[in-house]
DNA sequence: AGACTGCTGTTACCGCAAGTAACATGATAG
DNA sequence: CTATCATGTTACTTGCGGTAACAGCAGTCT
């Protein structure tokens, strides 16, 4: 029996597919998220049906895709939210760490956060299940480390994954918004959205102190 | 001369220009944010090539499809932030407001979230312009009452910047993790970003007191 | 050897949606 | 009666996702 034979067809096979997804990566840093498929079966140097007969689909592809960087970024993120330190710190490490990787492959990111949506498959799906993936990856995440570590009163669990997915939806539509327009450095974005998760809003005073206005 | 009159050829040319929007209205309502231009067309009783003499390309059909539902929420928007009242109750009635919205018409909502971005006209965008308008222009609208009435100190208006989309952020971000999985009422979720706002992230007390931890 | 199986690869096609060209029609002005 | 201009149509092109059918090439069973 081959149960303990990876066949070494197997093998051959997976690193085909490694090959075709080093190919899309090149093509999708290269054309961003609209990369077709033509194109991406043309930089592996074959063509199309291959592409089909290990991924399924468009959807399959972006999908393996989409799952090496969103765990690489994950494990990063992991370390920055586990490392020995305050948890200001913390937070302002992970901040930045999460920005300095959209800083530095923006193609990449763009292509994370735009699945375009499959075009025949999403059928009967219901409003909610289109949004990014990594997105509620990392809140999930996120919120998990909310929970272990913090003391929240009760219903702490779903405070929790509020808040992870709440910062998390704050760390990138910040993060989007500032790599489109780039209005200071990133340690100064770090240090705000800090702030705001530091309570400045609420402390902050009025400008015109009426009570009425 | 006809510089005063309309010429009621413009009138009637806007009048089926509002009529093709509301039946792109109903198409979008009914199919999501994948409804064909054929589709639309077949609504509004007409054919492709009028859409295109109106709207110039799918783009532009959405463009101003969403800029009728964008300004209406943002007029609702604007209407709970200048609502006299403290600080605390106007943000809770704002991101009521918001998220009452998207529960009433999670299509409508997902369409203006979802641009699918254009076929041919990106080309040549650098990254970061993709976003969505709708996050944008709410970000901008919040910074803009953030940096009128609260007295930050120096560099307040970038403060306020980062601060007005890193909040539309989280509250995009719980709101479409909420829509979808529904772990809560909405009254809670309010709460619950409120308090996250107000700082009860950093209040809050270890689990596991050990410093080094 | 020769047929059977299974994998990799190809060409050539289908269906569908965006966008366009060219033609038809009906009102209005000169 | 004709020129014009907006409104509408059919029929086409282009491009992409996806698939069917076929071609070569290992090994394998009898």
């Amino acid at each position: 029996m081959d149960t303990t034979q990876p066949t070494d067809q197997q093998r051959s096979a997976d690193r085909r597919r490694r090959e075709l997804l080093e190919a899309a990566d090149r093509v999708v840093l290269r054309d961003g998220p609209q990369a077709s498929m033509n194109a991406i079966a043309a930089e592996a140097g074959i063509t199309k049906p291959i592409l089909y007969r290990h991924f399924g689909d468009k959807g399959g592809l972006y999908a393996a895709l989409a799952k090496r960087h969103t765990d690489a970024l994950l494990n990063s993120l992991r370390a920055a939210l586990d490392a020995p330190a305050e948890r200001r710190e913390r937070v302002e490490v992970t901040l930045d760490t999460y920005l300095a990787a959209i800083e530095a492959r923006p193609q990449v990111y763009r292509f994370l956060m735009h699945p375009s949506e499959g075009s025949a498959s999403d059928r009967g799906f219901d409003v909610g299940m289109h949004s990014i993936p990594l997105l509620r990856r990392m809140g999930e995440e996120l919120a998990q480390v909310i929970e272990d570590r913090l003391d929240l009163g009760p219903g702490s669990q779903q405070l929790a994954r509020v808040w992870g997915h709440g910062i998390v939806g704050m760390m990138h539509a910040a993060g989007d918004w500032w790599l489109g327009e780039r209005p200071c450095t990133r340690a100064e974005l770090v240090r705000s959205l800090a702030d705001l998760l530091w309570g400045r809003l609420a402390a902050a005073g009025d400008k015109m102190g009426g009570p009425g206005f």
